[in-house]
Parts: structure tokens; sequence; C-alpha cells
DNA sequence: TTGCCGTGACTGAACGGCGATTCATTCGGC
DNA sequence: GCCGAATGAATCGCCGTTCAGTCACGGCAA
């Protein structure tokens, strides 16, 4: 028998004082607190080596309560993943949608990806470590939200070498799985690293230089 | 875990340091074909869903004798990266010596990475992939053979920088870890797509292109 | 207002399967 | 016969998952 009792519903931060009565519902914010806590203890540790009884004690819940919001540990993961680069994915088009200049836009996707990513160093490690964890996932995602992104990435390219910005020697697929590439070993070493806030800001500014001249016609 | 590493003597391949007349009577191949065997079948299921048994069965030995020739599953996976990267080590440092130009030293390194993983899909999968399998695994690398590669990928960059033939407002660093996660990123979507030997070659010239574009100087 | 239910979110100890590792035994060359 | 290599069935600890209970809350009747 513990002793202590654990704080029911979320008001523990009392600010939601007039709030929702309706209070015991299970979609309080237990599961994004379950989500971050996933995101602290795999990023320490790794998928595998983590616990399920881990990310609770961390989420301040009971073990049990992880299955009321998920099938399983690997839906944890998975769910993880499906919401954050949802978030990305549209801050991306939304950004990129207001910059007509294909250099320009080069550079905004880099400082996006990685400014996303900086001072949140754990989330990096997730991203960049677990999802290769399970080939399921990978292989799975590979068909969805990653090929989305790539197409993304691809497009920005292929649109440059449409309008005569870019070279047109090179392949706007092989080219955005290449940047996509370098964007992730970056953000691997840097959350392997340092890890430090604003370390990818300067890189990005670097590796924005670096694209734009590659990209850039023989003229 | 284990520190320790019994260096087996398995003096089937490396011909290496000190070779040693084959004296041992039973120390066959035998951990060369785990190894072999090892990397069916982790590229096939990845590391954590891999059983012991599995890797014991295709390599045509005991689960036990597994254990003769390492310590644990871990330091399969250990091995084999060591083991491999090794190789793809020697043979870089032995072909860049060679090339005096920093273009085509920069060249000669992507196809050389690219070249040996091609018409190596499973290689390539274990590498790009399962090395993230286990954080430990990957932050004890981060600090020995993986540092290793990114040096020598940033001296071929600060090379070209103090011979003036590259731009020197980048980061060697910077431009190496991007440099790695580029190439690592193509292996990985190549490998997880068609995997067609002779695709990966290709795609090396384009992105050496684009490379040496990217770092030339503004001339 | 008070007291009594019904509901269902939440708990956490216990279960059960699984699979890495072990080791008593066998094998085969010298 | 001796010795080390090889075997593979048995072990055993671990951890994802379950589920029988607990208890807070809101509703409702008196």
């Amino acid at each position: 028998m513990t002793e202590r009792r654990f704080i029911r519903r979320g008001e523990a931060g009392a600010s939601e004082r007039g709030a929702k009565p309706s209070s015991r519902k299970r979609t309080d914010d237990k599961r994004e607190r379950i989500l971050r806590a996933a995101v602290k203890v795999f990023a320490k540790k790794g998928f595998y080596a983590s616990r399920v009884s881990e990310i609770a004690k961390a989420a301040g819940v009971a073990d049990g309560t992880i299955y009321l919001y998920f099938d399983s540990k690997d839906d944890v993961l998975e769910s993880l993943f499906e919401d954050r680069t949802e978030r990305l994915l549209i801050a991306l088009r939304t950004e990129l949608a207001k910059e007509p200049d294909p250099p320009a836009r080069v550079r905004r996707l880099i400082e996006l990806q990685l400014g996303l990513l900086d001072g949140q160093r754990e989330l990096a490690e997730v991203i960049t470590i677990n999802l290769r964890q399970s080939t399921r996932l990978l292989r799975q995602y590979g068909s969805k939200r990653f090929l989305e992104y790539l197409e993304l990435m691809a497009s920005v390219v292929s649109d440059g070498q449409k309008s005569g910005h870019f070279r047109d020697d090179l392949s706007a697929r092989v080219t955005a799985r290449a940047l996509f590439g370098a964007l992730d070993g970056l953000a691997l070493t840097w959350a392997l690293g340092d890890g430090r806030t604003g370390g990818l800001e300067k890189a990005a500014s670097q590796l924005a230089e670096l694209w734009i001249r590659g990209l850039s016609p023989k003229g």
C-alpha cells in the first residue's frame, strides 16, 4: 500500500480554474504527458532498453495507465513520431509557402528543420536514433510521412530547377535524400555530442551556404 | 558490459599484422561465418528482433557455439561493426593517399564509401540502421572509429581549404558531419528501397558534383 | 444541503512467455 | 585416453501486459 496519493487530474497546476468541469475525462493531458515522458526516457536509453514502467514513472502515472492511452509500447513510439512529424511537416509547408525564391527556400528548409530541433536535444535524439530502432516502424514510415517529407524536399529542388535557379543535371530525388541525410547526420552528431542550444544554428547557416552553391547552375 | 575483447585470431580473413601460421586446428572460419550470418539476420529483422538461435542456425552452428567466439549478442553486433568499419577505413586511407587533388579526393571519398556498399545491401542495412539500435554502441563508437572516420573526412576538407581549392568560410567539421550524413542517408534510403546494384553508383557521381561545387571558392 | 450511488479512470501487483545464456555432455583429432 | 571444441536442452530473470480492485466525482433524491 503506497501512502502517497497520486494527484488525480491535471489540475495539479491549478491554473485550470474555470476550465472544463468534465475533469475526469480520459482526454486529459495525460496522453501528452506520457508522450513527453517517453521522449525523455527513449532519448536517454533507447527504445528497447526503456521500460514501460520507467515511462510511467516519468509521466507520473501507473504502469497500467499507459495502456489506456496506447495499445502497446510500440504504439507509444509510433504515436510519438506521428505526432511530432506531423507538426514539423505542417510548419515546413506553411513557411515554405511564403517564400518564392528557390535558394531562399533551401535555406529556409535547412534552418527550419535544424531550428526546430535546436534546444530540443531529446527530441532530436529520439527522431534521429529511435526512428531506426524498429525496422517495422521505419519501413512503415518509409512509405508514409517519411516519403512525404522527402517529397517536399525534392519539390523544392525541382521547382528551382524548373525556374532555372538550380542546375538540372542532378536528380531532385537523390538530392533530397542527400539533403535529408545531411540534416539528419548533423542533428545526430549534435545530439550525441554537446547538444548545446544554438549549436545547430550556426551549422544550419553554413550548410545552407554549401547547398545553395552546390545547386547553383554553372553560369 | 563486457569491456574485454577476446581476439580469437579468426585468421580466415585479415592477413593483417603478424600473420600467424594457421596453427589453430578447430578455430575454423567459424567466427567469420557467424559474422556473415549475423549480417543477414540483422538486416532482415533488425538487431532486437533477431534471435541468437537464428544467427546460429544461419551460420550452421549450435547456439552455444556463438558464445565461444563472442561475449554476448551485443558483442556480435559490435564486432561486426568494428570489423567492417576497420576495412573501410583502411581502404579509404589507402586510396586517398594516392590522390592529391582536393576535389578529386572528395569525389573519391564519396565513390568509395558508396561503392563499397553497392552490391551489399544487407551490410548497408546493418551499418546504417542497426548501428543506431543500441545507444550504448553508438555512444561508445561515437568516440572511436566513428570519430576517426569523421576526422578523415574533415581532413580532406581542411586540406583543400588550406591549399585554396575550397572555400574557407565553412567549418571542416560541420562539413564532414553533413557529408557523412548525406552518404548515410543515401545508403539508407537505397537499402530500404530498391537496393539494386548500381543504383548507388549514379547517385555517388551526382553527389560528388554537388559537393565539389558547394565547396568551391567564390571564384 | 447532505448523503448515497453508479460510473469509469486509474492503480500496481502478479502473471506468463520468451529468449539470452549456461553447462553437462558428446565428439573427434592426436 | 586426453583435451579442447562444439552441442543444444534447460534455466531463470526480466518486463510487457493484464485485470481485479480502488476511489474520486458528479448526479440525484430526500
